[in-house]
DNA sequence: ATTGATTACAGACACATGTATGGCACATAA
DNA sequence: TTATGTGCCATACATGTGTCTGTAATCAAT
């Protein structure tokens, strides 16, 4: 019944709105009308009709939880992409069926199932501030081109390192004084894919204490 | 009708609503349906249920597009953060309202609209693998905890430190030898929040080409 | 051959869900 | 006042959608 300042209520439905399809849960009109508790299906509707006159949403007409954000704009389109635990020797295609959770990846650039990520292991990398623990975000393809960072099969276990190609070798370095560059065949390594993002989860543990 | 070899299908099947509940666009049992040409809905239910029963998905019973990923929390839940550009003083809820873009980050112990994101500028922070131009994401809080990243106002300026607790004081310290701990007031310093992840673009550019 | 399991089909039902029509209350400007 | 716009409500309808019941064909094991 009441009233709310002109606009107001439109933006909380689109962060509502926005925020459920970030979660992967388009809502549907009710699911709108209960959560700001209107008492007609209709004021929750009209409010997603002029977030799509605004531009601000796009809807697939007549289809349940039909509401999309655009992406069009700034927005990035997330994908949730698998962390894989273990990579077994080729096997890639299994290791994503049972991976240690998901990170949500903007993928504007990468198709989706083509991105995974792996948890860093060694101390091989400090030197391009890639930290034991840290997350790499890799896209896969089958080569890789000179100083990208990457992620190759040798000897059935995935290592990052910084590829160079040596004409028909190519050389796996280490950004890391204490490793040694190895160099193979190109045959004798599996590329697995380009490293396109790292990421660092610091402990979000005590808030405002002391 | 035909008939395919035992459980070829239903790993497509799987497949196909991974895909699509990773993309954010969870599938109806008509649109597996459709998608695997079955001429039954019934058929397509059942694949979906099968996959149910074998753990490999999760029903909301009676909604609609109601098959989720199971994985019991594993998922994140994704909210945008902003990218501010500049931080002028205190006002940092305006630059919120003009943001560079957005990040999507998995916001679970972190509510929403608490959390943003900074360019790093510097190099001050190298020792703990954070690069000039990395993204750090910041948690909203007024204090912090001794060995805590922080981001700090020092003299209408934003920066990234190690926070140290010196008595009445507090010391800010680079991750860098070449610059020397800042030791102040504690009313002289503002913290803005905790850095709470760490993340690195590296260009996404030139795929397997030459 | 018989049984059981699996895969697929056909038709239908009940409820969820997007959509349409009409009306009321309040604010602002002509 | 009248007119216009906005926010909200009530009711109804057509379709989307999950679910149920029943049937048939294929394959493996008995």
């Amino acid at each position: 019944m009441g009233r709310t300042p002109t606009g107001e209520t439109r933006r909380k439905v689109f962060e509502f709105v926005r925020d459920r399809l970030l979660a992967g849960q388009p809502p549907t009109v009710r699911e709108v009308q209960d959560a700001f508790g209107f008492r007609a299906v209709q004021t929750a509707r009209q409010h997603l009709e002029r977030l799509v006159e605004d531009g601000r949403l796009v809807a697939d007409r007549h289809k349940a939880r039909g509401y999309r954000l655009p992406g069009a704009g700034r927005e990035p389109r997330t994908v949730l992409v698998p962390v894989l635990g273990r990579v077994p020797a080729g096997a890639l295609a299994e290791a994503v069926e049972d991976p240690d959770g998901y990170l949500p990846v903007d993928a504007r650039g990468a198709p989706p199932g083509d991105l995974f990520a792996l948890r860093v292991r060694g101390e091989s990398m400090i030197g391009a501030g890639i930290l034991p623990g840290d997350l790499v975000i890799v896209r896969r393809q089958p080569s890789a081109d000179n100083s990208d960072i990457v992620v190759a099969l040798v000897e059935n276990e995935a290592t990052v390192k910084t590829f160079r190609s040596r004409g028909r070798r190519v050389e796996l370095r280490s950004e890391n004084p204490v490793f040694q560059p190895i160099v193979l065949d190109a045959d004798a390594v599996t590329i697995l894919g380009k490293v396109i993002e790292v990421r660092r989860i610091l402990g979000a543990g005590g808030a405002a204490g002391a």
